[in-house]
RNA sequence: CGCGGAGUGGAGCAGUUGGUAGCUCGUCGGGCUCAUAACCCGAAGGCCGUAGGUUCAAGUCCUGCCUCCGCAA
């Protein structure tokens, strides 16, 4: 009934994570009349307006391109019905679609979300995967349906978590992923060979925005845990920690820890207990950790054990990291 | 003008009331050792971000500028 005709694809997406799918599309010579993706937003100190890695991608690519704060309003839904798509395609948007808007294309709009479904919905699946320590992961395939990441299911795909993954890596892998299983997979949807399952909404869990409270260590936590959490939080954000020094309270980001085997024999949570070449061995609640590479405030990265190396003033009285709630 | 920290040999830091530029490392050479990332001896390497100013004398005091960064947004 397609005649062999590919479908015309209307494509929402923002950041980097949004890419590999439309570079996908484009190459696979599907027909992509209008892509439509977050305003510009401030970026950095300078608050730059910096356009998203899917604009940038498009506008390069010589696609017709739409930055609108709100996809639901009238003249992006008339726009949208203008490029007559067959189906819409959506990535990592951070807009939620209204019904009138899937609706603009007789097949509806197909998500594709980092995660392995009904697990990890929402805002940061790939974060929160890592976070808890998981050991798989994955990228699904599913209809955009009025609640958040809840549409019925086309394709999913597993992706092993490897030990030196952070959430760049992991996004980096699980993005070509999607653009893989999008593209296997369109081809059915577009015959009317896929079949749509429901999620099991028993097994839901959500993965909620990744906020700043995260970011603090707790270093009562298990040293496993930590290693974790920041491997989730990089290389987006960081986590930070406090010490004190003779002009009072300083904050220090953690960009890179890795698990110790070293105990530093019961040390309080936090102590600072030895160094060796690879870094700072630091007690957690249990076990220990070794931190990498830091950033004390005010200063660029460095390797921690470079930090320590020029605050020998720190090195008599030993050093315990904790949070500013204890200052 | 949102608040704040910082620019000193390759790295991270110190440099007190202005008076010959230091520390812990790294690098190079030599020594000890079965051996070493350990230890000992020695060496190289710095227009102290930049432009002016004050002074007999400025890393240090004053002013402008550049750059990097933490918080906040």
């Amino acid at each position: 009934m397609n005649n062999g005709r590919k479908p015309k694809i209307v494509y929402l997406g923002s950041p980097d994570f949004a890419v590999p799918a439309l570079a996908a599309l484009m190459q696979a010579g599907y027909s992509l009349p209008l892509v439509i993706t977050q305003p510009d937003r401030p970026k950095g100190r300078k608050r730059q307006l910096t356009p998203t890695a899917v604009k940038q991608f498009a506008e390069n690519a010589g696609l017709r391109v739409l930055a609108v704060p709100n996809v639901n309003q009238p003249e992006v839904l008339a726009e949208i019905r203008a490029a007559e798509p067959d189906l819409l395609v959506v990535a990592a948007f951070g807009q939620l679609l209204r019904p009138a808007v899937w609706q603009a294309a007789p097949l509806g709009a197909v998500n594709i979300h980092a995660s392995l479904l009904p697990e990890y919905r929402g805002a940061a699946p790939i974060q929160q995967a890592l976070i808890d320590g998981r050991e798989k992961t994955g990228v699904t395939l599913m209809y955009i349906a009025e609640r958040l990441d809840a549409g019925d299911m086309l394709a999913k795909a597993e992706c092993a978590i490897l030990p030196e993954d952070n959430a760049g890596t992991l996004r980096e892998r699980l993005a070509a992923l999607g653009a893989d299983l999008l593209l296997e997979k369109l081809p059915l949807l577009w015959d009317g060979q896929l079949a749509a399952e429901p999620q099991d909404e028993t097994l839901a869990t959500y993965a909620g925005k990744i906020t700043a409270a995260h970011e603090l260590l707790d270093w009562q936590a298990k040293a496993e845990d930590l290693c974790n959490l920041l491997r989730g939080l990089t290389p987006d954000t960081s986590a930070y920690t406090c010490y004190k020094d003779s002009h009072g309270w300083q904050r220090m980001k953690i960009w890179q820890m890795e698990l110790a085997e070293a105990t530093g024999n019961a040390a309080t949570p936090g102590t600072l207990f030895d160094a060796d070449k690879g870094g700072l061995l630091v007690a957690a609640g249990e076990g220990a950790v070794r931190l990498v590479q830091v950033q004390p405030a005010g200063k660029g990265r460095m390797a921690a054990v470079d930090w320590w190396r020029g605050r020998q003033d720190l090195h008599k009285a030993g050093l315990c990291f904790t949070g500013p709630e204890d200052n």
